[in-house]
DNA sequence: TTGTAAGCGTTATCAT
DNA sequence: ATGATAACGCTTACAA
C-alpha cells in the first residue's frame, strides 16, 4: 500500500501492485483482450475497488491506442441555428446509430468565425469528422481536418477528390414535385427558396444572384423545379422558418392579379408559413393556391392539412455518414452515397380552380 | 530529413530535428507559453509545413496536460427524445457559451440501458460532465462520473451532497400562474401534467401515483398549482408534445358538465395541444376555457393566440451550468443556482364566462 | 496464463 | 531564449 493514494488518483500500476500482479495483467482485466484466470481477475478487481480505481484513464488509453472514440460533428454557427432545421436531429440520431459499432460519442463543434485563429477542430481529440452542409467556412474546416489526416465524411456538400459524401437527389426530387403540380394542371408556379447564399437577403432571386449562390441545396432544388418550369420565379427567404414562409407568402400572394396558382417551397417550414399567409389572405388551400414543401418532417400548425412534400431520408443520411466513418476507421475504402427522397402527397396541392 | 516521413505522421520531435531546435522549443512555438525569437519560430514553422505537421497531437497533449477540452452532456435516450423538449437547444447553446472560456466542445452522450455494462461515460475522455434532468439512469450516470472524480453539474435534478445543481423555481412559478388564473376568477382548474414517472401512462394522476412519481419537475409544478388550488386534478400526459396535449384536451374538455374553466399545462407544447382540442370541440379560448403553458418557447400553430405561460430562462440555465463547470475546473468552489421563471401574459387566459 | 518492457507524442520543470 | 529530461498512464508485442 502506497501512502500517496490519498493525494494522487490511483493508476493501473497502483492496482497491479496492490493485487500483486503485473501491469499488463491488470490492464487485460479491464480490457478483456486476453483470458485471465478468475482468481487473478478477482484479486485485481478487489485491489481496484480498494484503491477507488474505476478503470483506465481515457486519455492515456487514447494516446496508446491512437483512438479516442470520438467523432466530431461540425455544425455551422449557433447550435440553435443548426437545430432550427428539423432534419438535423433525426440525422444526428442516424449518425449516432451509424457510429455505434465504434462505441463512440459525438462531439459537437461549432464552425465559427472569429474564435481564435485555431479552431477547436484543430485541437479536439477526435478520430474522424463529419462535416455538414455548405457553410462558408466549410472549406476551412475541411482543410483543417484533412491536414490532421482525419477521416472525413461530408453530408450534403462537395469536398472533391476522394472524400466520401452523402448527398440527396435534390434536383430530381424537386423536379418530381414540380411534375406533380404540373400534372395537376398548374402552369404558373413560384418557388420559395432557402437562402441561396450567406448574404441572407430576402427577395427575388435574379439570375445574377443565382450565379453567385453558394448553397448547393438551394440551387439544386431550384434547378429541379426549372427542369419542369423553366421560367419559374424564385423568392429567397432569409432562413428556413415558418415566419419567413409567412413573409414570402404575403409577398407572393397578396396581389391577386399577379399570383401563381402553386407555390413550391424548398422546406416544409417555409411551406407552412406560406399556407398560413394564404389563409390570412382569405385564400383556400389548395383550391385557390396549391402549396408543397420539402423535407417530410412532421409539422404542426397547419390544422387539418397534410402537407404535400418530398420526404428526405434524414435518419438514413446520418446513418450512412456514420457507416462511412466506421469503414474509414477500419481502413476500408469509403463510398459516397446518393440518397433518394420520396414523394408524399398531402392535401395542400390540388387542381387549380382559377 | 528522415526516410520514415512517408509512412509515419510527423511528430513534434521530427519537426524539432528538421528545424534544428529542441523539442521543448518546438513545443513552445505551438503553445505560445513562452517567448521564442522570431527567427526560431520561423524555422520551426517552416519545418512543420515541410513535414506536414499540423500541430501537437491532441491525445498526447491531453494526456500530458490532464485536460481534453471536452465536456460531456449526458442526455436520456435518443437524441430525438432529448431534443423534443424545445428548451434543450437553447439550453445547450447556453452551455456552449458557458464553457467557452475552456475552448471546449460538447460531447453528446446517451444515457442508455443495455449497451454494454460499460457506459461510454466510463471511457470517454472528458474533463467534466453535465447531467440533465431526472432520468432513471441518472443515478447510475452520476455514480460513474463521480467515481471517475470528474466535476459534475446537474441541471434540474438533485445529486445531493456538494454537487452543484442548476434548478428552476418550478413550484413557485407554477403557483404564480395559478394565482394569475385565480385572480381572473377561475375556481375550477385542471392541470395537464408532464409524465410523472417512467411508466409513461396517460391518465389521471392519483395521490397514489403522485407518491410514486419520480420526475421532480412534474411534481413541483403540480404542487405549485395546488398551493393555490389544493384540489386541482391532474391529467398526466405520456410526453410533452402537441399531440399529447390534444389527447388530454379532448379528454378533459369533451364533457360540458364536467369541465374546468381553466387548464394549466405543464409545458407549452401540451398547452398548444389543449388549445387545439378546445377549438376542435367548438370552444373558444379564452372565453370558454383559459389555457396556460409553461416554458416560454415560441410555439407555432396556435394562430393568432399568444400563449400565457411561465418563461423559463433556458439559455441561462445552460450557461450557468457551463460556468460552474469552468469554476470547478479552475479549482474554485462551485455554487448551485436557483433560477427564476417569469410570467408572460398572453391572450389564452381570461375571465371565465360561464 | 502471466510478466517484461518499449513506446504513444506531448508538456513542464529546471537548468543553461 | 533555448535545451535536456522526466513524467503523463496506458497497451501490446513478445517472452516466459
Amino acid at each position: 500500500m502506497i501512502a500517496a493514494s490519498a493525494s494522487r488518483r490511483a493508476t493501473l500500476s497502483d492496482v497491479a501492485h496492490e493485487a500483486g500482479v503485473s501491469m499488463s495483467t491488470a490492464s487485460v482485466v479491464f480490457s478483456g483482450k486476453t483470458k485471465v484466470s478468475d482468481a487473478t481477475r478477482e484479486r485485481v478487481l478487489a485491489a481496484a475497488s480498494t484503491l477507488g480505481y474505476t478503470g483506465p484513464d481515457p486519455m492515456a488509453a487514447s494516446l496508446r491506442r491512437g483512438r479516442t472514440g470520438i467523432v466530431a460533428v461540425v455544425l455551422e454557427g449557433q447550435l440553435r441555428a443548426a437545430f432550427l432545421d428539423p432534419v438535423t436531429i433525426p440525422m444526428m440520431d442516424g449518425l449516432t446509430e451509424g457510429i455505434a459499432p465504434l462505441g463512440a460519442g459525438l462531439l459537437l463543434l461549432r464552425d465559427e468565425p472569429g474564435d481564435d485563429d485555431v479552431s477547436a477542430l484543430t485541437t479536439a481529440p477526435v478520430d474522424a469528422a463529419v462535416l455538414i452542409g455548405c457553410s462558408d467556412r466549410f472549406r476551412a474546416s475541411l482543410d483543417i481536418v484533412r491536414g490532421r489526416g482525419l477521416p472525413v465524411v461530408v453530408i450534403e456538400g462537395d469536398a472533391g477528390e476522394g472524400i466520401p459524401q452523402i448527398t440527396l437527389d435534390n434536383r430530381e426530387a424537386a423536379a418530381e414535385i414540380a411534375r406533380h403540380v404540373h400534372g395537376l394542371g398548374h402552369t404558373d408556379v413560384t418557388v420559395v427558396a432557402l437562402p441561396p447564399g450567406s448574404d441572407r437577403q430576402r427577395g427575388l432571386i435574379t439570375p445574377d444572384r443565382l450565379a453567385r449562390a453558394t448553397v448547393e441545396v438551394t440551387v439544386d432544388r431550384l434547378i429541379g423545379v426549372r427542369d419542369v418550369y423553366p421560367d419559374a420565379p424564385a423568392f429567397g427567404a432569409k432562413a428556413s422558418s415558418i415566419d419567413e414562409g409567412v413573409i414570402a407568402g404575403r409577398e407572393l400572394l397578396t396581389d391577386p392579379a399577379n399570383r401563381s396558382t402553386a407555390i413550391l417551397a424548398q422546406s416544409d417550414l417555409l411551406a407552412v408559413g406560406v399556407i398560413r399567409a394564404a389563409e390570412e389572405l382569405g385564400l383556400r388551400v389548395p383550391e385557390d393556391v396549391s402549396v408543397a414543401g420539402f423535407d417530410g418532417i412532421r409539422v404542426d400548425g397547419i390544422g387539418e392539412h397534410a402537407l404535400t412534400t418530398m420526404v428526405q431520408p434524414a435518419v438514413e443520411k446520418g446513418r450512412a455518414a456514420g457507416e462511412q466513418v466506421v469503414r474509414m476507421l477500419r481502413g476500408e475504402p469509403p463510398e459516397s452515397l446518393h440518397l433518394t427522397c420520396h414523394f408524399r402527397r398531402g392535401t395542400t396541392t390540388g387542381i387549380p380552380v382559377r
